[in-house]
DNA sequence: ATGGTTGCTTAGCAA
């Protein structure tokens, strides 16, 4: 894979079934090698895998009935698969599905959302999240090529959060969960996005409700994190807001980042 | 700036 470029996407599709043409009409368009697929809410058996075979893309995943479920679908072959973290704790939930692809390891990542601050949730996520860090250290240097592909549920920075008082009481935007995410970052992920993007107001999520993604009262909530060694080699990062717009859309957008390999 | 939607699965939950 020397001397090769790797288009990866991340993409929070809010039920693959609900939204299989839109994503196979992006899929066509911007052509990435690899997109990560989060909330899928479908089981395994009933995965729509053969039509995205149709488009040149293998699909490996990761589900469950209603809620939660990741996925990767790749045009090159996915290798070393890992479900979940294997770890001593009781967790039932599909959000974490790893592989490795054209000389990358590349995870799909949906952190639990959290629902509200103190709640059983809430306190869920943190755990997670924890876990999470704990994974990377057992499994990973920061020197290797490992990128996180995913919907955080976590707004790293003022910037990326359209009123920042407002979420700051928020399961998305809590100090307590900033803190988690920087901790996360500390085994030495870099946020892919800043390497190429400075402004704020640059949003992967917009609420379904109250007009929000017209006005554009969104966050920053998707996010590629490449560790230390691979993070040097991403070329381009981007957010497609354009895939939000229109009806029948996914209340997150798509994230891209390519690197050179 | 949490009323206001969407997608499960079937009235209520999760996001």
């Amino acid at each position: 894979m020397e001397g090769s470029a790797l288009l990866v996407a991340s993409w929070n599709v809010n039920s693959i079934r609900a939204r299989l043409e839109r994503v196979t009409a992006w899929l066509d368009r911007q052509r990435p090698d690899v997109l990560c697929l989060q909330e899928t809410k479908v089981t395994d058996e009933a995965f729509p895998a053969e039509t995205f075979g149709a488009f040149g893309y293998e699909s490996t995943v990761f589900g469950q009935k209603s809620y939660n479920g990741v996925a990767i679908l790749s045009r090159l072959p996915v290798e070393g698969v890992t479900r979940g973290m294997d770890d001593s704790e009781e967790d039932s939930s599909a959000r974490l599905l790893g592989g490795n692809v054209g000389g990358a390891r590349i995870y799909s990542v949906y952190v639990p959302n959290g629902q509200v601050v103190g709640s059983e949730a809430w306190e869920f996520k943190l755990r997670w999240l924890a876990r999470l860090k704990s994974y990377l250290l057992l499994h990973h240097r920061p020197d290797e090529r490992v990128v996180l592909c995913g919907d955080f549920n976590i707004a790293p920075e003022e910037r990326d959060v359209y009123n920042p008082q407002f979420w700051k009481s928020t399961v998305l935007f809590h100090p307590i969960v900033r803190e988690a995410l920087t901790d996360l970052s500390s085994f030495g992920l870099v946020d892919t996005f800043r390497l190429h993007n400075e402004a704020g107001g640059l949003y992967s999520w917009w609420d379904y409700r109250a007009m929000a993604f017209p006005r554009n009262l969104g966050l920053r909530i998707d996010l590629m994190l490449a560790t230390r060694g691979l993070a040097p080699q991403c070329s381009a990062a981007s957010i497609d807001r354009e895939a939000r717009k229109g009806t029948g859309a996914s209340d997150h957008a798509p994230i891209l980042a390519r690197f050179e390999l």
